[in-house]
RNA sequence: GCUGCUAUAGUGUAGGGGCCAAUCAUGUCGGCCUUUCACGCCGACGACAGGGGUUCGAAUCCCCUUAGCAGCACCA
């Protein structure tokens, strides 16, 4: 049966349920089962603390979590903050409310740079079980001798050689460069970047924020040690990890350990916003961004600021999902996305950009009851007196001989050379309507506040209806220009950010 | 270069031998509704990277080609 017979066949059956066929399943999405997490599931996200978690943050953190949520367990912020040189200190307060922000349900909250002789006492087993070994060679030297899949000397070290070795880093005999811990593995491994790899490293400069030691896990290490010791059992992370995933195998096999279930996403590429760390910093340092939250980055404070909510990040993220193919990100289903939910919620305004006040001549005192939502009437009306001087907007007059106003009545536009003469020509819509005047938004001149559109490429000037002041941090529709959040009024002017359309 | 992964419409995604002349969403274009160029509704457009195999049958399995990506750090 063709589409056409079903519904025809249907409506013969069940009239009732025609409805159904063209409903919109739009419930979010399944994602691929993970196996072996029938019975529950610990996962973790771990960011580096060297900046406010930005949209590349988003995706691992919700799918993450969108998995913990449907299999219940608990969910792990493992601060990875072993690299003094990439901690910010600031960064730790902005990662915790970019997460509320977010809606993570984050159980357990750990930092490593506090787990550190955890670290070391594994560090120190590996050397027993004789998997690791303390090289002192210089990085330039090992790098060509394991390009050749040759031993470096120390490698030959017996197991008390590098205990003691091992003891003199701890106890700071050696400086930053001078000696690190390689995890044993293949030397003629067919990937050199598998081979002898480092666990454990010094680093005198800086100092980091939180402790005093100077020896630090790389990440490889404390993952693979953390993984376990947490109780991890699935591991959701970019493919950019998929080297680091079998760099870490090998731990788990000197240990003894069992691997969580790893899945590697693909490549997210992003275009439109500033997304590196230190990209962002230093344009914020030279004034090029006004801070973290500026437009025209990538952060979750910068996505919030336009007024994207975070429920439209999440859905948008778990639409993306987990595969394995480089994908871009595509603005427009996020701001499709976010207009499902703000669409209902914002109430309708009059902005009116680039402003020409005019005299309407003959024109009748007026009060203009304009809905507050057109789909939910109980919200109430905004009311706008006219009594003759209104503002409108230049781009949606220019060239027209008539508009009208809405809710208000029609007005015929005489132009004298770039002056319009404004005039009022009746109540009746259908006029309007069959002149195919378009329905523009207008301002009473007495009764405006000044506003700011500030858009990604651009800013618009113009005014906006007063109660727009009461609307402070929330998400408003400027009919016929979209979706802002009201980001700021002070001293009668506000200030708007633009989301979409 | 080496090691590995991936390849479905503009974008994201479903589909893992027959139910696929391929799903859903988004987008674009028409139309309806409407005192917003929003929302809602209707319709249209649009893809299995290319070439070989295997098979009665391939988007699905294999091989090659091409393309993209990742890693090749004493970063995470």
């Amino acid at each position: 049966m063709s589409a056409a017979e079903r519904r025809s066949r249907l409506e013969e059956l069940a009239p009732e349920l025609v409805a159904e066929l063209t409903e919109t399943h739009e419930k979010s999405r399944e994602l691929p089962a993970l196996e072996g997490a029938e019975n529950g599931v610990v996962m973790r996200f771990a960011p580096n603390p060297s900046g406010p978690l930005h949209l590349g943050h988003a995706r691992a953190s919700v799918l993450n979590d969108y998995y913990v949520k449907r299999y219940g367990g608990r969910y792990v912020l493992r601060v990875e903050d072993t690299d003094p040189r990439r901690v910010d200190p600031e960064a730790y307060a902005m990662v915790l409310e970019d997460i509320e922000w977010l809606g993570l349900g984050i159980t357990d909250i750990v930092y490593q740079s506090d787990r550190l002789d955890i670290y070391y006492d594994w560090c120190r087993r590996l050397i027993e079980l004789g998997g690791g070994y303390v090289c002192v060679c210089d990085s330039e030297r090992f790098r060509e001798l394991k390009l050749k899949g040759k031993a470096c000397p120390c490698r030959e070290r017996t197991v008390e050689e590098n205990l003691e070795l091992w003891q003199k880093m701890l106890d700071q005999e050696f400086y930053e460069g001078d000696a690190t811990v390689r995890v044993k593995t293949e030397l003629d491994h067919p990937d050199p970047a598998m081979r002898d790899y480092s666990a454990m490293r010094i680093v005198n400069t800086p100092l980091h924020p939180r402790v005093e030691n100077t020896v630090f896990p790389l990440m490889n290490f404390s993952v693979a040690v953390d993984d376990h010791l947490l109780g991890i059992t699935h591991v959701i992370r970019g493919k950019d990890h998929i080297a680091n995933t079998r760099r870490q195998r090998y731990l788990f096999d000197y240990f003894g350990w069992k691997p969580p279930v790893y899945r590697h996403y693909g490549r997210m590429g992003i275009s439109g916003v500033v997304l590196s760390t230190s990209g962002m910093r230093e344009g914020i340092k030279s004034g090029l961004y006004t801070g973290w939250d500026d437009i025209h980055l990538g952060t979750m404070r910068a996505i919030a600021r336009r007024g994207i909510e975070p429920e439209a990040v999440r859905n948008a993220m778990i639409d993306i999902g987990i595969g394995e193919t480089d994908i871009s990100f595509s603005w427009e289903n996020l701001y499709s996305r976010n207009k499902e939910i703000v669409d209902p919620k914002a109430n309708r305004y009059f902005f009116v950009p680039d402003p020409v006040e005019v005299t309407v001549e003959d024109a009748p005192y007026r009060e203009a009851h304009a809905a507050l939502h057109p789909g939910d009437p109980a919200r109430g009306v905004r009311t706008l007196v006219a009594e003759g001087r209104i503002l409108l907007p230049r781009a949606d007059i220019e060239g027209r001989s008539m508009v009208r106003l809405k809710d208000l009545y029609n007005v015929g536009i005489a132009w004298d050379g770039d002056t319009p003469r404004v005039s009022y020509a009746g109540d009746a819509l259908e006029d309007a309507r069959r002149e195919k005047a378009p329905i523009i938004q207008w301002l009473p001149a007495d009764a405006k506040l000044p506003c700011t559109l500030l858009q990604q490429d651009g800013t618009l000037e113009g005014f906006c209806e007063p109660s727009v002041a009461g609307e402070a941090n929330r998400v408003v529709q400027f009919e016929r220009i979209g979706f802002a959040r009201v980001d700021s009024v002070e001293g009668g002017r506000v200030s708007a950010y633009f989301a979409h359309r």
